[in-house]
DNA sequence: TAAATTTATCGAAGCGCTTCGATAAAACAA
DNA sequence: TTGTTTTATCGAAGCGCTTCGATAAATTTA
């Protein structure tokens, strides 16, 4: 590419007129569209590369109706959690978002969203053709992004029959326990928090599933649950305290994410259960403190960045209307499914 | 606000009609400016209020050549340290954009920047009026920004004598010395590494100017300085065995950031130092860890969201031409300072 | 009181694209 | 062969705004 003598901006026309075409033929090639000769098609990419010419991001939105931005909403103490879970997810729709050519805006809500107050502006100045809303948000919310007609997709969390992307939480935890079954653990619990968070439930479920499969039909008293309580580190702690006070008598834990692992472990080891050898334990996430850990945590790799790609790709499907082939979606119609890696370490 | 009957978008033209104005007086009165007399501006804006109009940006963005977007340059991989100090730098950012009505483009930069080829796109297609650039990058993606020239401002890092935002490094230290000096230290050492990194040696030239001042000529024997390395957990460690080896005997330590710190105090109390009993240790960030630490860390508080605000302001002021009041900026023309503050806690 | 300036309003051009016919040549069918 | 359809190209309208004169009334200045 030349620069160009002059720094003025290279129009459309101009390069119309370099590659002795019009410019709607040169607008066709540029959008893939139409019929263009061949010859024609060479001379006016030649000329775009002489000229370096650019198009006009606003030209071609105020024209095509379009805007060529895709916001992306999040709680803003999602955003800012230490533990950069969804700000990888947003990298990854920032990554995929360049090569389908869209611009990712970021718009963070606070945590007690109000209607009509709190609507983010690019909802309210429509200055997006898509939307994507990463993590549980406000009901509220999302019938307004409902209402207003914009397309759009959730992800890492599920509401009504909204399309989704969502981690294979079933699988997961079937994987999960097979694996500790092989290591030949009898008797494996369940650590798990807030009921009314579709990934923990869906992450019980499995477990149940694949204990019931290999014989163990009631496991309640292997199950830990603090239903009202979100799956931190302390509450990991605090069950730990249960666990043991109980008589479970398990060899292995399964929690419903690594925080709770991470607090169930610190809780084991203060208290002289060694882990591995007395306790095993397996988390879900893989955040980066699993690694540093001590002992390193087992834990289900979820891929963030594939999370956002996938969610962007989703919903440019969506966009482009090339939605039809749903076939490949797994759960349902609605429901895109990102695999997990089971990543076997230290405390297992 | 009235909602429309029909969904279809409402343009200034029917504002105008509404309002028995011409669109020209209409967009007068969304951008305040040009004349226009009081009555004819309240009917205009009830016009708007009835209507439910909102501006299209790519109308208004072709028509006044401007894009409204602000685009916010960062290294990928500071984008997803598990400390959100850039992310939350960034989050300011976007807060501070709702009020001066841009939005924030982000685009990550890889660490191995090759000029020409990693261009971001925003940078490409000339879709910002202005760029934040945050944290330590290429000096390629510097030099391009600058050749775009398109408007700029660093945040939290400087070079040659481009406009930034930066902590107020100088006095941080000052601070922190007299606060230990007034505790009763008599000997303090100082932690650091990176030698290149400007805020590094700007914490380390503080540190001498305050020793000096309280009569402590000379310090060489009680700074502690990885030159080559980040100033990471390790690399605090690692001071922490060198040390407590030497001979510098102090009975507080200051270090060049939280990481260093919580490095340091882990080598400490694993060697049987008490903290603060024995030895006295001051961070610098204030990261979520600290205090979280055990004990406590004091620290300086570094305030993320502000510094992303300055950023925007600082920018838009540039963008506006408002930027005539250099008086404010403190150090020279082109430097902004963030203020800090010393968060005493456990550990001093 | 006349001239100059400020205030108020409007029409129209134009920003740089996309897209909708119109037109015609080339390819295919009947 | 004649009619259809496909391929190729172009001109022009128009997307929704901003902004530049033009015009004129109101206000200030000389």
């Amino acid at each position: 590419m030349e620069t160009s003598k002059t720094s003025k901006k290279v129009t459309i026309k101009e390069v119309a007129k370099h590659a002795k075409a019009s410019m709607s033929t040169v607008s066709m090639v540029i959008n893939n569209k139409g019929y263009v000769s061949e010859e024609k098609k060479k001379d006016i990419l030649h000329s775009i590369e002489e000229l370096g010419y650019v198009p006009s991001a606003s030209a071609r939105n105020l024209a095509s109706n379009r805007t060529n931005n895709i916001g992306f909403i999040l709680r803003e103490s999602h955003f800012t959690l230490s533990e950069p879970f969804y700000t990888r997810i947003f990298l990854g729709t920032e990554f995929e978002s360049k090569k389908h050519n869209y611009y990712v805006l970021l718009a963070t809500v606070s945590d007690t969203y109000k209607k009509k107050i709190d609507t983010p502006r690019l909802l309210k100045e429509r200055n997006v053709d898509g939307i994507i809303i990463a993590g549980k948000v406000s009901g509220e919310l999302l019938e307004e992004v409902e209402e207003s007609g914009i397309p759009f997709v959730l992800v890492d969390y599920q509401y009504k029959s909204y399309p989704n992307i969502s981690v294979d939480n079933r699988n997961a935890s079937i994987e999960v326990v097979q694996y500790l079954l092989e290591k030949g653990h009898k008797r494996i619990s369940f650590l798990g928090a807030d009921r009314n968070h579709p990934s923990i439930s869906e992450r019980l479920e499995g477990y149940q599933l694949a204990m019931m499969k290999a014989g163990y039909n009631d496991v309640s008293e292997l199950v830990f649950m603090d239903e009202y309580e979100s799956p931190t580190l302390q509450t990991g702690y605090k069950l730990g305290a249960e666990f043991f006070k109980s008589d479970a008598k398990a060899t292995a834990v399964y929690c419903v994410n690594d925080a709770m692992a991470l607090g169930f472990s610190k809780y084991a080891q203060q208290h002289g259960y060694r882990v591995p050898e007395d306790i095993a334990i397996v988390g879900f996430d893989d955040v980066d403190g699993a690694k540093f850990s001590s002992p390193q945590l087992t834990t289900v790799r979820v891929y963030k960045e594939q999370f956002g790609e996938l969610a962007l790709r989703y919903l440019t499907e969506i966009l482009d209307g090339t939605d039809k082939d749903n076939s490949k979606y797994e759960r349902g119609n609605h429901t895109v499914t990102v695999p997990t890696e089971l990543v076997i370490r230290q405390s297992s």
